[in-house]
DNA sequence: AGCCCCGGTGAAGTC
DNA sequence: CACCGGGGCT
């Protein structure tokens, strides 16, 4: 049998080899950089070291564990199981729910997604009396974001001249405030945000040195995946870890760097030469995976950047057909062409669904492709979008589990407190809330010790307060005894959220039912998969804290093999959208995802659409030339994710934020040498002819230009010279407003006297619904009901204490 | 206490 | 156009 080195080629084979000491692998698209990869990690425990003393950091999940299925090929199961592998966020997660105590978060702490995070902000903007417009919390949070990214902390971020004279300039001086709040606040509920989740690993890594040199004796060999999208957060980290044996390995290429927007720095490559001089330096430049057209067009592409390493990616693979360019004069249409010519070229090749990816640059482009799939029935799976996990539903079932799990959790509390309703309403909450920031601790810690407080909270509501309280007590009790799936069922019955969609027989309500059912199937078959060894280690920590807990009578009874609900809801939230199909793989169906979602896949046939100025590149893009640039390598990736054929498509007209605009085709198409394409034949282009290329363009555009001509008022409404937008503003729907803000304004105060004497049989007038008669009156006032026979508005109940009605 | 309707506002990519 | 928050309505 042939050895594994045998298959690769010299240069793949000198760089799987070169295991000890930095190394740097720039790797082109498609040139074997994940087989490289596997093979270094089989090879470096073939040598004699074990498998517990590895880190892959990958960028997916899903590509952790797949690579982890291959190494198991090579050197068997049970030593693969061992490695530690996974993505920056879940591999120090884990690390942190081991070692966070040191820092004073509880080892089940919270992770808040984006929506707690700003829901925690929105807070603080109250508390600090700031508005919302000026503070915007997604501006707010990216702000934040960035700075733990530079591992600036919030008193450096107070204290720092040059952030501070930003603010000042941008009219947002209470950042740095805001930012030492959010902390605080987040500290206190016992949770991290994303970011935290590396800034926290640094701080500890950092203040412990005992901890790091327990991780650097650890992880002898460090290889890192997609280096070119890291940040500085994550680069220290490595830089720390790696310190001590100095094994670690990057793969990356600085060509398919597209991450920026979240403080990836292509400077982590450069940088990573400075700091190991010694470094050894390999490159892969054969590709395996495109045709030559593919991999020219591909090379042309990328040559109009100016910031980028000298490499010549280059294959032996056949020419292949020419790269496709498909024209449609509406966004529906072009859903309709790639849909037809991914039928086409599936009958023609004999190819399966599952072969075919339409790649788009924004999510909300993927609707005119799926409807166009679906009425040629051909199935398709979408990645990213709105996720399962954040239907209402599913989440108002984990903020109970949550909160089970991690009692501070503010947001779930106020999620869910008096979901189902149980009578515990805002003016209460915000009662709790206020307590709870005002003495720096949790809701929950408030509603625990209401008496405490003095919150003018009457019997009946503080009785209702301690019944939940006695209810998520009773759930947390149970997480050491009961499984997920078992936990989980319990708690979405016994919270009530089952019936109440139960009962609910609108379509919508069956959904969300079965989206709980679905919740549930997902938790038991995780409940089912054995845990990796860094599972049970991460494990026995939590159970060896839990049994320290003196108010856990009988934690020493947990069974250990007993997969709970703490670690099931670990798992769920740093899954990125490609791990979340929750489809069976095995499903014959084609992609449909992001470009940036498809980083790192391939796919024999692959759609590039919607290539049109301000879209693709999207107009976001066009201030800067760096920003360009990285647009471009987003180009780059989605055209080298192509194994046979490429296609791209452009719309001269789509649907936008409710108008019509007007498209002209892709710089990037340009960009390419026409000797790759293949133009669509009605344009009767020389596709040797670049100029008349040029021509094509122009056409469009003065098209466009001559279809706008007559609103000439709007023009100056756009962002760009060449694109302008049709505003309607029907004047009927005017009108219609002007009239019902008429109407509510000039109310005039119920006469409750009048309404009080009422009898059956009286005339009454209604200022919305005109005239009417009482024909019914039930229930004993002030909840009386009538029911009234309104002249032109049929019959209406109106409760009487607010019927705003004169009577005749 | 919730539902509904209105008007205002925003609109890229993600762990 | 889609989403959200506010305020009116019952």
């Amino acid at each position: 049998m042939n050895h594994f080195l045998d298959e690769l080629n010299p240069a793949q084979r000198a760089a799987t080899i070169s295991t000890e000491g930095p190394v740097m692998i720039i790797a082109g698209a498609g040139s074997g950089k994940t087989r490289v990869l596997t093979y270094r990690i089989a090879h470096i425990m073939e040598k004699g070291v074990d498998a517990f003393n590895i880190l892959a950091l990958t960028f997916t999940n899903k590509a952790a564990r797949e690579m982890k299925a291959r190494i198991a090929k090579i050197v068997g199961d049970k030593e693969a199981k061992n490695l530690w592998m996974g993505t920056f966020h879940s591999i120090f997660a884990k690390i942190l729910r081991i070692e966070g105590e040191k820092l004073g978060y509880p080892n089940n702490f919270t992770i808040y997604d984006t929506d707690d995070s700003k829901s925690v902000i929105k807070e603080i903007l109250k508390q600090l009396n700031l508005d919302d417009k000026i503070y915007k919390p997604s501006m707010v949070l990216n702000r934040i974001s960035d700075a733990k990214n530079k591992l600036i902390s919030a008193g450096a971020y107070i204290n720092n001249p040059i952030t501070q004279a930003e603010d000042q300039s941008s009219r947002k001086p209470m950042l740095g405030q805001i930012y030492l709040n959010y902390q605080k606040r987040n500290f206190k509920a016992g949770a991290m945000d994303f970011d935290d989740l590396l800034y926290q690993t640094n701080v500890l890594l950092r203040d412990f040195p005992d901890v790091l040199l327990k991780y650097q004796n650890k992880f002898r060999y460090i290889l890192v995946d997609e280096y070119q999208d890291t940040n500085f957060s994550q680069y220290v980290i490595i830089k720390q870890l790696a310190a001590r044996f100095q094994n670690i390995s990057v793969v990356g290429d600085d060509a398919q760097s597209i991450y920026s927007f979240r403080g990836a720095n292509i400077q982590n490559i450069l940088n990573f030469e400075k700091d190991y001089p010694d470094l050894k330096t390999f490159k892969l430049e054969q590709n395996y995976r495109s045709t030559k057209t593919i991999v020219g067009a591909a090379n042309h592409i990328i040559a109009n950047n100016k910031d980028q390493f000298k490499k010549v990616v280059f294959t032996d693979n056949d020419d292949g057909n020419k790269i496709k360019i498909i024209k449609a004069s509406t966004d529906n249409e072009e859903g309709q062409k790639i849909a037809s010519s991914l039928a086409e070229i599936r009958m023609q090749e004999r190819a399966m669904n599952s072969d075919f990816a339409i790649l788009y640059r924004t999510n909300a482009q993927s609707r005119a492709f799926e409807e166009a799939l679906r009425r040629l029935n051909i199935p398709y799976r979408i990645f990213g979008g709105v996720s399962f996990y954040q239907r209402k539903e599913v989440k108002d079932v984990l903020s109970y589990c949550r909160l089970t799990i991690n009692n501070n959790d503010d947001e779930s509390l106020k999620r869910i407190i008096n979901y189902p309703a149980r009578g515990i309403g805002q003016t209460t909450i915000d009662k709790i809330n206020v307590a709870a920031a005002e003495h720096d601790i949790s809701m929950w810690t408030v509603i625990c010790n209401l008496k405490d407080f003095n919150l003018g909270i009457n019997a009946g509501i503080s009785s209702k307060i301690a019944d939940f309280v006695t209810q998520i007590k009773s759930y947390s009790l149970l997480l050491p005894y009961k499984d997920a799936f078992e936990l989980a069922n319990q708690i979405a019955v016994g919270s009530g959220i089952v019936k109440e969609l139960y009962t609910d027989k609108t379509p919508e309500g069956v959904s969300r039912y079965e989206n709980i059912q679905e919740l549930l199937n997902g938790i038991k078959d995780f409940v089912e998969q054995p845990r990796t060894p860094q599972e049970d280690e991460i494990n026995d920590v939590i159970k060896a804290s839990l049994a320290k807990d003196e108010t856990n009578l009988f934690a020493e009874e947990t069974d250990n093999k007993l997969k709970t609900l703490d670690e099931f809801m670990q798992e769920i939230t740093l899954l990125t959208d490609v791990d979340k199909d929750k489809d069976d793989e095995n499903k014959d169906k084609v992609s449909l995802m992001t470009i940036h979602a498809s980083k790192g896949l391939e796919f024999k046939y692959v759609f590039v659409v919607g290539l049109e100025e301000n879209l693709f590149p999207s107009q976001l893009s066009l201030n800067s030339r760096t920003d360009l640039e990285e647009e471009r390598r987003l180009f780059y990736v989605a055209i080298t994710r192509a194994e046979r054929q490429a296609t791209l498509s452009f719309a001269t007209m789509r649907y936008r934020y409710g108008n019509i605009l007007y498209c002209e085709p892709s710089r990037f198409i340009d960009e390419i040498d026409s000797k790759y394409l293949d133009f669509p034949e009605e344009q009767n282009i020389n596709p040797f002819n670049d100029t008349t290329f040029d021509k094509f363009r122009e056409d469009y555009s003065d098209g466009a230009k001559k279809e706008i001509g007559f609103n000439s008022k709007n023009k100056n409404l756009s962002t760009s010279s060449s694109n302008s937008t049709l505003n309607f503003n029907p004047p009927a729907k005017k009108l219609i407003s002007l009239n019902s803000k008429f109407m509510t304004s000039s109310s005039t105060p119920v006469d409750l006297t009048i309404n009080k004497s009422l009898q059956q049989g009286d005339i009454v007038t209604h200022e919305k619904f005109g005239k009417g008669q009482v024909v019914l009156l039930e229930g004993v006032w002030p909840e009386t009901k009538a029911t009234i026979q309104f002249e032109n508005q049929g019959t209406k109940n109106l409760l009487l204490k607010f019927a705003r009605l004169n009577k005749l």
